[in-house]
DNA sequence: CTACGACCTGGAGCGCGCTCCAGGTCAACA
DNA sequence: TGTTGACCTGGAGCGCGCTCCAGGTCGTAG
C-alpha cells in the first residue's frame, strides 16, 4: 500500500511541505516514486514518521533527530547510540514535567488567589505581582 | 533595595539583552532609574519578572503575556480577564504533560526493545521503525 | 483537445524570541 | 587626568522550523 503525498500528511498530522522538508533535511529517506514521478509512501515511511513526530513533540531539535536518522541509516551497529540518544531524550522529557508540574503549581496559586479577590475576600497583597 | 540590571539578570536567570528587550515590547514596566540613567530594578520588578518567567517556562508566548501585562496594568478591573487567562494557561499545561508523558511511554518502550536487541534476544521486526 | 488539479522543484520569506553590535555616556579608581 | 568597565540606545542579525511561491509537468474528466 502506498499512499501519496496529501494522504501522507494526513495521516501524520505534517503538512505536505513539511514532509517535503523533512525529506530535504535527510530526516526522512526519499519515499519510493510512482510511474509520474510522484512520492509513494510506504507503511514503513509513515511508521518512522510517526515516530519522528513523538520525538519531535517531545522538543528533540531537529539536528538531533537528524542525527539518529543517520545513524538508523548506518544499521543495527549503530544500536547503541540510538539508544543513549533515546536515553538521554527520556531524562530531558521527565525533566520538562517535572518543570511543567511546578509551573502548573504556581499557576493553581495565583487562580485561586484570584478566585479570592473576586469573591471580595480582597486580600490585595498579592495584587503587586498579580 | 534595587538591582543593577546585571544583579537583576542574574536573580532571573535571563540575559542583560532580554531584560532590555521585554521592556522594549512591554512586558516589564520601565524600572526607575539611579542618577546616572542606569535602570535600578526594585523586588516588585524582580516578583513579576519572575513570575513572567514561569509563564514562558510554560510555553507562554510572548503576545499572550504581554496582553497579561497591559490587564495587570490596568488593574483591578480586569482580574476576571487575567484570571481566564491562566485558567486557560493551566488547561494548556496540563495538556501538554499528557503529551509529553505520552511521549515518554514510546521512549521507554523503544529503549526497552533496544535493550533486547543488544541482549542478544534479537528480535528484529522493530528494527524497521527503529 | 483542453482545462483542471495534484504534484513537482529550487529557493525565498516568515514569525518567534532572543542576541549582538556600534557608538556613546558616566562614575570610580590609579 | 586618563583609562576602565558597567551601562545606555537604536537597530541589525540570527537560528529554528517551517511555509509559501513561481513556474513547470502529469494524467484524468468533460
Amino acid at each position: 500500500m502506498a499512499y501519496s503525498i496529501a494522504e501522507a500528511a494526513r495521516r501524520s498530522g505534517l503538512s505536505i511541505d513539511t514532509l517535503r522538508y523533512y525529506e530535504r533535511i535527510k530526516l526522512l529517506d526519499p519515499p519510493a516514486r510512482d510511474s509520474a514521478g510522484r512520492r509513494a509512501y510506504s507503511e514503513t515511511d509513515l511508521a518512522w514518521l510517526q515516530f519522528l513526530t513523538k520525538l519531535r513533540t517531545t522538543g528533540m531539535p531537529i539536528r538531533r533527530m537528524r542525527e539518529y536518522a543517520t545513524l538508523r541509516r548506518r544499521g543495527a551497529a549503530t544500536a547503541g547510540r540510538r539508544r543513549a540518544i533515546l536515553v538521554e531524550q527520556r531524562r530531558s522529557v521527565a525533566e520538562r514535567i517535572a518543570e511543567l508540574q511546578s509551573c502548573l503549581d504556581v499557576l493553581d496559586y495565583k487562580i485561586t488567589n484570584y478566585e479570592r479577590l473576586e469573591h471580595g475576600h480582597a486580600a490585595g497583597i498579592q495584587e503587586a505581582s498579580a
